[in-house]
DNA sequence: TGCTCATATGAATAGGTCTTCAGACGTCAA
DNA sequence: TTGACGTCTGAAGACCTATTCATATGAGCA
């Protein structure tokens, strides 16, 4: 095949020629690099904890289930809010409902996602974070 | 102060009267809740890890600190978009920089991520994760 | 039945974000 | 100095996302 990690600083990746500096570290690096699909996916739910809305309501059904008109209430969103976010997240299956008559009753249904919070959360009580555009060093 | 707190089903909120189920259980909640902007950084974070693109960088620099030529080899985007890329996560402290001559070598520097991201890989490697829109529960 | 209630949904709008392009900056080598 | 190089940056465009408003659904109650 078409290889040209021989030329000095230029190796193939995709087909196309590409610069690099350590072509070894690359390969290696690359190899290691988890599936496309398994980052994008990781992305994923990154990005649904991602909004404070959302996160909020996580937050809330940490310790148990609560109704809609409740994570209104304790989040401060408008219950329609709460609604399409509840939506994003049970197809997601990170949340899970239980319905009683007119009443949807939203639990924490992913121990992978309770991870994340209780490993997120446990950081940032503790240890301020920095925020952005505040000068960098040297 | 105006507590309507014994109106059936009805509390005040910031102000507000909001329907409720609930009650105790919602104050309880409230009250467990972290700081705004605790919930807001934590949320940020979040976010810069639910891109794909900053994913991967990331993930790349989880062994050690590579250039920015060598970071848009390993994971397939533009030197242009790595840097702007780059400068975000900076701007978060979450990399660091350290400039040899005209090469920039970037690692990974917030060990509060480097868990996040050490959690969330070791899960998405060996579970699956459930796409959207797949049909839900009875 | 009709009415209210709790939740769900669709459409629309406003705001944000990622990528690209073009060019700037500082460094190195000749 | 000049030119090539590696990186950085700003502006622009396309895309995506969150919220709101209005309305729908479907359960309970009279």
């Amino acid at each position: 095949m078409n290889r040209s990690s021989d030329v000095k600083g230029l190796i193939d990746i995709d087909g196309c020629s590409v610069r690099v500096v350590d072509a070894p570290r690359v390969a290696t690096v690359r190899e290691r690099m988890p599936a496309t699909q398994d980052l994008d996916d990781t992305a994923d739910v990154f990005g649904l904890l991602s909004d404070p809305g959302r996160l909020r309501l996580l937050v809330s059904l940490l310790d148990g289930e609560l109704c809609v008109c409740d994570l209104a209430a304790v989040t401060g969103q408008s219950e329609s809010a709460v609604s399409h976010a509840l939506r994003l997240l049970r197809a997601h299956r990170i949340v899970a409902v239980r319905r009683s008559g007119r009443m949807a009753y939203y639990r924490l249904e992913d121990p992978h996602v309770r991870m994340l919070l209780d490993l997120a959360l446990a950081h940032t009580e503790h240890s301020e974070l920095i925020h952005p555009e505040r000068g960098e060093q040297s």
